[in-house]
RNA sequence: GGCUAUGUAGCUCAGCUGGUUAGAGCACGGCACUCAUAACGCCGGGGUCGGUAGUUCAAGUCUACCCAUAGCCA
């Protein structure tokens, strides 16, 4: 039954080191958590990295703004982003950031290789540049009137009122976000990557499994529309590493976050004395995959690959996109209090509530997924706590209180046994297809049946009866059993939940391998709270509490 | 505007390559039980599968158009 060891090194998105992690961006790391944690329980060879993405204008307008440095600033930023997600249980192995000796060292590996090899080009374009801040202006930080529908106060690069796309130098009577003074325009001398070169290794890429259908469908489009050269440089100011040999020019944060994944690695490598061009040059026989959202396909399905393969490095097993996350089937708003950063989640609310929610709506595919905080509320209350956990605590009185803790030597309910026990293989195979609601619908039919079980054999009845002591301790025993498989299926999803259920069971922490085992003549400890209910007011004040929480992204 | 998705009971979702009277959980109504965090069990009501037109012996499942929602347009 035991397979082949396998090696896999996971990423998810970079969060960027310039605002608070919130519920969306919970989504992915949720997602990829639980499917690292599933792989380790299978007993394979999986690492999880990740890192803050530091780079780029944004992070250097808001350090100036607080009148800190951006090396202060992306500190504390990474320093929040892990506390949050250790609260939420997202179990990294290593987590570093763009801003790395390592990174900088890669990405200058990366971009000379691809510049031996001819796919790097250097052009003058003209720029819109804030005479006052003296720094040319990202699309974002220019404002102005449509040129197509005439709506003010656009951002430059396209409407959101007619939905057209234009360059920022289309913007009648554009204004600098930043100073507010009327921007000129400048020439500047800026790197290209030229895609092109890659768009035949690239069409046959995408097409060979390593990405969902839906997004091959997506990417269709972008080579039908010809692949154009893409600029990865930026003027000083910036905040970012400098291209050697290129005074005062930077790379363009988007070309140096895809390379923290692999930084992050590298630094995980020196501190565990790992190979890391085992893992990463081509034709290596480990895997690799990254958790990104839907937004993000265009950098990690063809820029990424394009510059691994340009740069001799391994290319990506697959990419796995999800969608993105509405609140009360809208999206997050300031407003109405739906914005909810991590922080604001866990001052109220149970991280474990949130990485099931989500289990039971995540498929494989790129949709997008919503939390309904009624649904959230009834759903966690009667799957986790009226079906799951009711087994445990419906069976653990009796044999705690007639057996002392001790469970029988054999079962009685051998069938229902066998059945969740051969459950397992099902559950497994929507756990690595990342069709988490399959394995949750799943899970939850047996705990239907587990409670079945009990009620049909009602041990409260056998429990009046003289001399049935035999019958209700292997009852009991049964259910125990059943709580115990159930929790095991469970366990990438509740971690915390588990551990507090190995601690009752008294047992060693559960691996996959071990469904097929059956807890017997085994002394349990006393049974503890494993998980409390959602209360409304708790969501309530959540909501109230995000409400004008007005944090800048 | 172009493109990619999504639209199935009050809510959240299953429905594989088209084929018997469209399913589940929750919510709701009734019955039963009392071991359990008012949990669990049994029975039941509830949907012309976003709309229109078509292909087919047969469409929730295919095609076209339309409407709504989300995202992407480097």
């Amino acid at each position: 039954m035991q397979h082949k060891q396998r090696e896999i090194l996971v990423t998810s998105a970079l969060p960027y080191a310039n605002g608070p992690i919130h519920i969306g961006h919970m989504v992915e790391y949720i997602q990829t958590d639980i499917w690292v944690r599933f792989q380790k329980m299978r007993g394979h060879l999986c690492f999880y990295v990740c890192a803050d993405d530091a780079h780029g204008t944004p992070i250097m307008l808001r350090a100036q703004e607080e009148n800190i440095t951006p090396e202060t600033l992306i500190k504390k930023m990474k320093e929040e982003h892990q506390i949050d997600f250790d609260d939420f249980a997202i179990n990294f192995d290593n987590y570093h950031s763009t801003h790395s000796p390592e990174n900088q060292s890669l990405a200058n590996i990366i971009f000379e290789k691809l510049d031996n090899g001819g796919h790097i080009t250097k052009r003058t374009i003209k720029q819109l540049y804030d005479s006052e801040k003296k720094m040319f202006l990202p699309d974002r930080f220019i404002r102005g009137e449509c040129p197509k529908c005439l709506a003010t106060d656009q951002y430059g690069d396209n409407c959101e009122i007619c939905g057209a796309t234009y360059s920022p130098t289309d913007l009648k009577n554009p204004i600098s976000a930043i100073s507010g003074e009327k921007p000129i325009e400048k020439e500047s001398e800026h790197y290209f990557f030229k895609l092109g070169d890659f768009e035949e290794i690239l069409h046959e890429w995408t097409r060979a499994g390593h990405l969902q259908t839906a997004v091959t469908n997506k990417l269709d489009e972008w080579f039908k529309a010809g692949l154009q050269e893409w600029d990865i440089s930026r003027d000083a100011p910036y905040f970012g590493f400098e291209i050697p040999d290129a005074p005062n020019k930077y790379f363009y944060v988007w070309l140096d976050a895809p390379i923290g994944y692999l930084a992050s690695f590298q630094n995980f490598c020196e501190q565990e004395s790992l190979d890391f061009d085992y893992w990463c040059k081509p034709n290596s026989s480990t895997e690799m995959y990254h958790f990104i959202g839907k937004d993000i396909i265009y950098f990690h399905a063809l820029f990424w690959p394009a510059m691994l393969d340009g740069s001799e490095f391994r290319t990506p097993s697959a990419i796995f996109a999800h969608g993105f996350l509405t609140v009360d089937g809208q999206k997050m708003s300031k407003s109405r209090g739906t914005f909810i950063t991590a922080r604001t989640y866990l001052d109220h609310l149970n991280p474990e509530y949130l990485r099931y929610y989500f289990a039971a709506k995540l498929g494989a595919g790129i949709d997008d997924i919503d939390l309904n905080l009624d649904d959230f509320l009834v759903r966690v209350n009667s799957d986790l706590i009226g079906k799951v956990i009711n087994i445990a605590s419906r069976c653990a009185g009796f044999i705690n209180k007639n057996f002392d803790g001790k469970l029988a030597d054999a079962i009685h309910g051998p069938a229902i046994q066998e059945e969740i026990k051969n459950a397992n293989q099902k559950i497994a195979e929507a756990y690595e297809a990342r069709e988490y609601s399959k394995a949750m619908r799943e899970i939850m039919i047996l705990a239907d049946k587990a409670n079945q079980y009990i009620d049909h054999h009602k041990p409260w009845v056998v429990a009046k009866q003289k001399n049935n002591s035999n019958e209700l301790q292997g009852i009991c025993t049964t259910g125990i059993n059943l709580f115990r498989l159930l929790m095991l299926y469970l366990k990438p999803v509740l971690p915390i939940v588990a551990e507090k259920t190995e601690r009752f069971l008294n047992i060693k922490p559960l691996q996959w391998q071990d469904a097929q085992t059956t807890l017997l003549n085994h002394k349990i400890n006393k049974f503890e709270t494993l998980m409390t209910r959602v209360e409304k007011e708790k969501i309530d004040a959540m909501v109230e509490n995000s409400k004008g929480n007005f944090i800048k992204t």
